[in-house]
DNA sequence: GGAAAGAGTGGTTACTCACTCACTATCTGA
DNA sequence: TCAGATAGTGAGTGAGTAACCACTCTTTCC
């Protein structure tokens, strides 16, 4: 009779791992598409215990796309961190690319992507979009320096990534995905 | 007993009939959160009847993606037309005052943006996307003549103006939101 | 050792959804 | 005029789905 001890994490470890693991689930389908089963599998979990962990679905999916906004600003920080002057257009060099090695395996910029379209029918998810953003152009735009249109044309090009990542223009090797693609880093 | 007779349309009609009212239906909570039931509504017809009209959910929703691309295009071109001279510069000034006009009620963009995070999962969809902005990207580019990096530019606006439709950034008044929608028309 | 608290699950419920089918109402033209 | 074709629907069906609850297993601490 083998006995095989369970170890039982404290419910805040877990909530953590279902955020992370989460977002794998959610970056497929989104927010309507994805269902609690999906994300209680991928956390190793009964789907009874993700509605211990949180109050229900739209509550779980906001945290995970907060969680996503602050790896993105962890990821800006560090970017602003190694440029290599200070100069506004060297910072946000410096950003984006930190931002494309982050986004490297497109889950997160995926969430992010799906949260955006949820935000449009769904009051709380859009108010926690838009902290994030808010957030994260002011963060921009302090650490950077950058003029309004910089920092502007930053957010721009990320919204573009979206697109392209959503797409899968890298895929396809025509003019127009190389006119769109063109001079954006990806790792 | 009044008769009160029915008038019947086509099913070629009643099929435009669907595209041009799902819009509005798919506008709100995109591919996975609308109910064929919703469209049907919309449409006002049966819900039975969607599916005499389209053989599957999927298709339904790729025919008014492909929909909405072409309305686009016709924008641009309008646009295009209107430009007070040939020079890029003007020529893509032109078509992005054509499209803020044309997506003002906002629903023609919200459905591109859920087509896009459809097409992260959705094969037939990813299709229909990838077709729509190759069109669209070789139409400014030929219409325009301008350089790489304008065209790209202009798109990039576009994917900056879906974020601020979808978290509906007009609506507050704060530093972040001034940044993100300076310069850009909207009716 | 044992009781109280916390971690975790199986099973179910009430409901929704995409999709189908048998059927009726209307139209067309010979 | 009436038969064949086409427009359109009411009433389902099976497969999920979010959320819940009663229950068990594990840990903690006296």
């Amino acid at each position: 009779m083998k006995t095989e001890r369970r170890q039982l994490s404290t419910a805040e470890e877990r909530r953590e791992t279902v955020l992370r693991t989460a977002i794998g689930a959610f970056a497929a389908r989104g927010y309507f598409g994805t269902t609690t089963t999906e994300v209680a599998k991928a956390a190793g979990i009964s789907q009874a215990y993700v509605y211990r962990l949180f109050p229900n679905k739209e509550a779980l999916f906001t945290a995970v796309v907060e969680h996503c906004f602050v790896r993105v600003r962890a990821a800006l920080e560090g970017g602003a961190a190694n440029a290599e002057s200070s100069a506004p257009e060297a910072v946000l060099d410096s950003m984006g690319d930190a931002y494309a090695r982050l986004i490297s395996d497109n889950d997160l910029m995926l969430v992010q992507l799906h949260a955006q379209a949820a935000a449009v029918s769904e009051p709380a998810i859009r108010e926690a979009v838009r902290a994030g953003y808010a957030r994260s152009v002011e963060y921009v735009r302090g650490a950077s320096g950058g003029s309004e249109e910089q920092v502007q044309q930053f957010f721009a090009t990320g919204m573009l990534c979206h697109l392209l990542v959503s797409i899968d223009a890298e895929a396809i090797s025509a003019p127009w995905t190389r006119t769109l693609t063109a001079g954006i880093t990806h790792y």
